[in-house]
This record gives structure tokens, C-alpha cells and sequence, in this order.
DNA sequence: TTCTATGCAAAATCTTTGCAATTAG
DNA sequence: CTAATTGCAAAGATTTTGCATAGAA
């Protein structure tokens, strides 16, 4: 149980998504393809969630492969049933896009409603309270996912 | 402190909610409405949040009053900006909208990804959880989110 | 060869906006 | 009378679908 390289084990878990992502596609039955390789790797060099046209302008900007839309939609949909992108709603009009790490901790998201930006954040006494409360709903909860809005600093500032 | 009448207060805060709202509109210097109170009204019936479609659908069939789409999305926007209704986010592409209540225990949302039903749950341990963490990170929260998926007794039965 | 992956364009859905008619104060 | 409210229809935006082609196994 002890670990001599426990900081090996968690990139691991984060570079090798693109890979593991493969292999679910693999498994279920499915073959590789250039729109859904680029997609996996711009996933995989987020740090937070995107929406879906943020993607699709990414691909065409950051990524040696552009995709087109329906690509995009498709390839999500396909994904997020598979666990490997979780799909997260920030109140924003636009549902957004992440991948899910199985090792990675896992996290979710602040909102700030005047300026627009995400950030993650996370905090385990949240996700104990959340695990506790699991157990005691009616639902076999397989995902949670928690929205804290408000203001950011900078907008903060600039209001007083 | 002590409560001759507790429930009393808990029922007042629940079904004053309509009143409070044209209170709130009123001030804001806003005319009353048919459409608006027959909104209203809907939404105080309500156990759980609806999407802007099931509004004017319900308000169609269920009410003496059919308010355009127009209308609805007009009135739940501005119903927002007062705080007097909240928009939730469920993960089901739609956003839902539902009365808040000041007294009132606030809830959050259980979906299940299977059939799609919402039900609402609410926990204190929860809320401490989100108040503590609230003054720790780098936003100034006004307010938060919970969504937990998974499949409702009824989904979970049918697949073993 | 056979089935999947993909692009393109049209369609569907939800939401917002422009404008005129109605209604409250 | 004046300004807010509302409905209708058109415009916008996001997401999905139909169909033909390209590509993987």
C-alpha cells in the first residue's frame, strides 16, 4: 500500500487519459479516427472545462486537425457515455467539457456571473460530505457535481 | 427564540411567496400582469424546478391563463434579477427555473440520467460544507449548486 | 470488403428580439 | 395619458440529424 513514487502514479493517471481513452473506444467495438484524436488530445491539454464551439475553434486554431461540427457534438456525446469526458454545466447558456481522470482528483468549478470565467477548485471535506450524503438519497448517485457563483477578484475590485 | 407556532412561520414563508414577489415587482416599479401572475402562481404550485417549455406547456393546459414563450422567458428573466426565482442547472441541456424562497429550506437536485426526472434533497451537513469552504476560495460566492446524477429506484429496479 | 468515422448542409430546438396592440396606474 | 406588459413572428444560437464520402480493420 505504501507508494516510493506516489507523485509517478497521479501524472500517469493524466498523461495517459488520451491512451485509456483509446482503449474504452477500442473495447467498445470502435476505430481510431483523426477528428476523434484531435479531439482527445486538445481534451487532454485542458486544465478546465470548454464549451462545445470553444472546441471546435481550438481544433481549428491549436491543433494540426480541424473538425467539423457535428464531429465535435458526436464525438462528445460518445465520450461523456463512455466516463470519459464529464459534461458540466455552469449556468452559462452552454453546457462545457472535461475529461475525467480515474486516478486524478477530481474537482469542480467556480463561476464568476459578471466576467464569465471558470475555475476549478476542490476540497475534501466538500467530497466527504458529498460521499456521506450518497448513501442516504434515493438514487444511486454515480456523479455529482457542485457550481459555486459570484464574483471574481478582479471583478470584486473593480465595484468596490 | 422559542416558537409558539413554528409551522405556522415555515407554511407563511411558502405560500406568501406570490405576494412577496408582486411586493418585490411592485417596488422595482413594475405594473402587475395576467401573464406574470399566472406565472406566479404556477411556479408557487410547484415541489421542483421546471424548464422554460414545461412552463408555458403547463400554463397552457394547467391554468386559466396561456402566457406566450415570449413572456415566459421575459418574466423568468426578470423573476431572476429580483431573486425571486432561481435558475438550476441539472445537466440536461435545459436550464429549470423555481421559486426561491427566503424562510424556506433551500434544496438542490437529484437527476437521474436514465429517465430524466428531478427531485429535489436538501442536507445541512452539506450546506456547512459549502458555507466553510465558501470563505476559502477566490470568489465571492452568492450562490451554489449541487447536482447528484445517477438512476432513481424505479430506473435501477428495471436494470437489476 | 464491410462497418465505422467524418464532413457538409439542412433541420430541430431552445431562447432572444422587434414591433404593435393592450392594459395598468 | 404614459409607460409597462404582452403576443406574435422573425431572428439567433446551439445542437442534432440525414446522407454521401473517406478511412480503418
Amino acid at each position: 500500500m505504501s507508494a516510493h513514487a506516489p507523485n509517478a502514479v497521479a501524472a500517469d493517471a493524466v498523461d495517459q487519459w488520451v491512451e485509456r481513452a483509446e482503449l474504452a473506444l477500442a473495447a467498445a467495438g470502435r476505430k481510431r479516427g483523426g477528428a476523434r484524436r484531435a479531439l482527445l488530445e486538445l481534451l487532454n491539454r485542458q486544465e478546465c472545462a470548454l464549451t462545445a464551439p470553444e472546441i471546435e475553434d481550438a481544433l481549428r486554431a491549436n491543433s494540426a486537425r480541424a473538425v467539423s461540427r457535428a464531429s465535435v457534438y458526436r464525438i462528445l456525446e460518445e465520450l461523456e457515455g463512455l466516463g470519459l469526458v464529464q459534461r458540466v454545466e455552469t449556468g452559462q447558456a452552454m453546457a462545457r467539457y472535461e475529461r475525467v481522470c480515474e486516478h486524478a482528483e477530481h474537482h469542480h468549478h467556480l463561476v464568476c456571473d459578471e466576467c464569465g470565467v471558470v475555475m476549478p477548485f476542490s476540497d475534501p471535506e466538500l467530497e466527504r460530505a458529498i460521499t456521506r450524503l450518497s448513501e442516504r438519497v434515493p438514487l444511486a448517485v454515480s456523479e455529482h457535481e457542485i457550481v459555486l457563483h459570484g464574483s471574481c477578484r478582479d471583478c470584486a475590485a473593480w465595484r468596490g
